[in-house]
DNA sequence: TGAGTATATGTCATATGTGACATATTATGT
DNA sequence: ACATAATATGTCACATATGACATATACTCA
């Protein structure tokens, strides 16, 4: 998908309530897929820190970015890579267990 | 981790037998469970594109790449993002579960 | 041995992601 | 209401990832 694509997306869900990204319109199966993990990590990533009562300006420093960027990460930006916020979750001390879960669960 | 760093990983790793990547000297568990998981894609989409009878030429054409990014992807080259692997195992039609499965694998 | 096919490796221009910064918006207390 | 902290949003220079291409190496099969 395209960064336009993704972006246009985003702006398109603004305010629409949904449980399941397959709803979006006009996006492939495996659009969907790639926007729903996302999301479920982007949740997850928050739910992780403030389970460790961490301020976003906390949390930047131990996956050295920016209070901004951990915003933007949990407010699933299109900007933001999936890398990113495995490698945020593995600096959070996630297992790969717990990685599987989030992913696995619809 | 720096791309020279993975890069340096990489060749440092050149004919060494391993079965876990916690074994890589100077890494962090989490550098380490990074890039396991990017080897665990990394085969994951060679073994689907085998048993599918595709040429990674045919697969390039497949998930809209090029011959040698797929060659990279499976040699679990440091320039490749996951971002990339989970798209084109989507794009193979991986279901989330079996997702899910390659990434809690030891 | 060769010719044909598949895979690997190197390079590069361009696209996309990133941290940092400024600033806006939203909470939380007093 | 006000101040203060937390979070969100916008922008940008720089870093990294990408597809494409050339070319090298490996693999079949005759």
């Amino acid at each position: 998908m395209t960064v336009s694509k993704a972006r246009q997306t985003r702006l398109e869900t603004k305010g629409w309530r949904f449980g399941d990204a397959h709803e979006f319109v006009g996006l492939s199966p495996e659009e969907s897929a790639y926007i729903e993990l996302k999301l479920v990590l982007s949740s997850a990533l928050k739910a992780k820190r403030v389970s460790r009562k961490l301020t976003q300006a906390q949390l930047s420093r131990v996956v050295k970015s920016s209070q901004s960027r951990v915003a933007k990460m949990e407010a699933g930006d299109p900007t933001v890579s999936i890398d990113l916020l495995v490698k945020s979750l593995l600096a959070l001390g996630v297992s790969r267990k717990e990685l599987a879960g989030y992913w696995g669960r619809a």
